[in-house]
RNA sequence: UCAGGUGUAGCUCAAUCGGCAGAGCGGGUGGCUGUUAACCACUAGGUUGUAGGUUCGAGUCCUACCACCUGAGCCA
């Protein structure tokens, strides 16, 4: 007799099969007992008759605890009555493990509780879904690269000096030396790109920003592909073809679990190419006609953002901001030295910034200048330098928030739901 | 870091003007052959975040601290 998931359940209908997964409600009428057990594929309801199995079988399976594991053995069968369409005739129970008194009741609960119980928590449908999802983005991403000849080439997390800004990094003892952890591949991907021509990586990021938000994790995952021979024009192509390609793809393939989150999906289904193309002048004027707090010259903040979202069914890109809010390696706007080459791409619904990008500064005593300006201590950029001095090619990258783009695709309030266990500021348990 | 908010049973929350510590869920016991977060009856369960203070009397008012939540800045 087959052991089978719940998932292919319809194949088996009128055989006897075993499943093998855990409890997730139980209800008891005097004699007979409805199970409804769960497997990580999905859910089915298990009837048992005190008749059918005897007096001890039915006694035992009545002690079951939530979340207790079991094997059933029992015939499918069709019946209207049950959720999903299909049902388990019982005819044997082995009980795996009696489970403790479980915490996480179906009950409500509130968020400092389940995040306390995350590890429990992850079994519960919602949580399920989220992080089906989230598989889904992360594959779809993958095949988009690799699709296009890109080459995965992993960037390390342990690293000499920052990116970007040094006040946001997480310092950690390296033997008798200090390093950092990663903020971005971003600069290890130039030099991949010099090698490979088309690359990306797709690997943990780490922040240690002070931010509490709902937008804000100190730990979480970028893709960042990185193209030779790549203006800013084509980099916004890319970025353009990569959400549409995650949107396709959760369409097609996780359709049922975003209708579980209550998703409106005509939200999703707007979106095709070409998405908006605004300048930094264009932003600005839109937030002086909505009376925002804003301040040209300054970079968007997070209601800015909101505002600018909410004028259109899909991604915007703005582009070309003022220089001197973006990082040293952006290359500069040659007609507008004061604007540069880069490209934020602003999710939906307000749901903020999902990519930030541009092309990088190719010439080397511009990159030496920039690097002096910002103060940044030479020495650790002598490899980074190398790139501008051995066949430098203009090239262009982003990088892509995994878990904001999974908060927009699944509606969530908060960014924390949508990564297995979540850093947060005030959380590194579980 | 700043601003606002919350903290009462295992969980989610009530408790009027400062006057007996309550309910639902979950747990336990019993009942029920079609339940969908079942239902019915009974039952156990409390240092009201911590430390002080005011008062005849504090869950409630005051002070400090702690934890968490929601935002801002910063960013993906």
């Amino acid at each position: 007799m087959p052991t089978v998931y719940i998932d292919e359940i319809a194949k088996f209908q009128g055989q006897e099969v075993t499943l093998q997964g855990w409890v997730y409600n139980k209800t008891a009428k005097g004699k007979l007992i409805f199970l409804m057990l769960r497997d990580g594929t999905g859910l089915i309801q298990a009837v048992m008759f005190r008749d059918t199995v005897g007096d001890a079988l039915f006694e035992s399976t009545l002690a079951l605890t939530q979340e207790s594991s079991v094997r059933i053995t029992g015939t499918v069968s069709e019946d209207k009555r049950a959720k999903g369409g299909f049902e388990l005739q019982v005819s044997t129970l082995e009980v795996v493990h009696l489970a403790a008194e479980y915490p996480i009741s179906p009950k409500e609960h509130g968020i400092d509780f389940l995040m306390e119980h995350r590890h429990l928590w992850l079994r519960s449908s919602l949580q399920h879904a989220v992080l089906k999802v989230r598989h889904e983005i992360i594959s779809a991403c993958r095949d988009y690269f690799d699709n296009m000849n890109f080459t995965l080439i992993d960037a390390p997390i342990f690293t000499p000096a920052a990116a970007e800004g040094t006040s946001t990094l997480f310092e950690t003892n390296y033997f008798e030396d200090k390093a950092y952890l990663t903020q971005s591949g971003q600069l290890y991907m130039e030099a991949a790109a010099m090698a490979f021509g088309k690359v990306y990586c797709f690997g943990p990021t780490f922040r240690a920003e002070k931010s509490k938000t709902r937008r804000h994790l100190t730990e979480f995952w970028m893709i960042e592909p990185e193209v030779a021979f790549c203006d800013l024009e084509g980099d916004m192509e890319l970025a353009e073809g990569l959400i549409c390609a995650i949107v396709e793809r959760v369409l097609d393939k996780r359709r049922e679990e975003l209708k579980r989150l209550e998703r409106d999906l005509s939200k999703l289904e707007c979106i095709r190419k070409p998405f908006p193309r605004l300048d930094y002048e264009d932003a600005a004027q839109i937030l002086k006609e909505e009376n925002s707090q804003f301040v040209y010259g300054d970079d968007l903040g997070a209601p800015d953002e909101t505002i600018i979202s909410a004028r259109y069914d899909r991604p915007v890109m703005v582009t070309h901001y003022p220089a001197g809010v973006k990082a040293f390696y952006m290359k500069r706007d040659p007609e507008r030295p004061d604007r540069a080459l880069c490209v934020d791409l602003l999710a939906p619904e307000g749901y903020g910034e999902i990519i930030g990008g541009g092309q990088r500064e190719d010439d080397l005593d511009t990159l030496l200048s920039r690097i002096h300006e910002h103060q940044l201590p030479v020495e650790n950029y002598d490899w980074y330098l190398d790139l501008r001095k051995f066949g430098s090619v203009p090239h262009a990258g982003f990088g892509l928030g995994l878990e904001r783009t999974v908060t927009w695709i699944c509606g969530l309030q908060h960014i924390r739901e949508t990564i297995p266990f979540p850093r947060t500021i005030s959380r590194i348990y579980p």
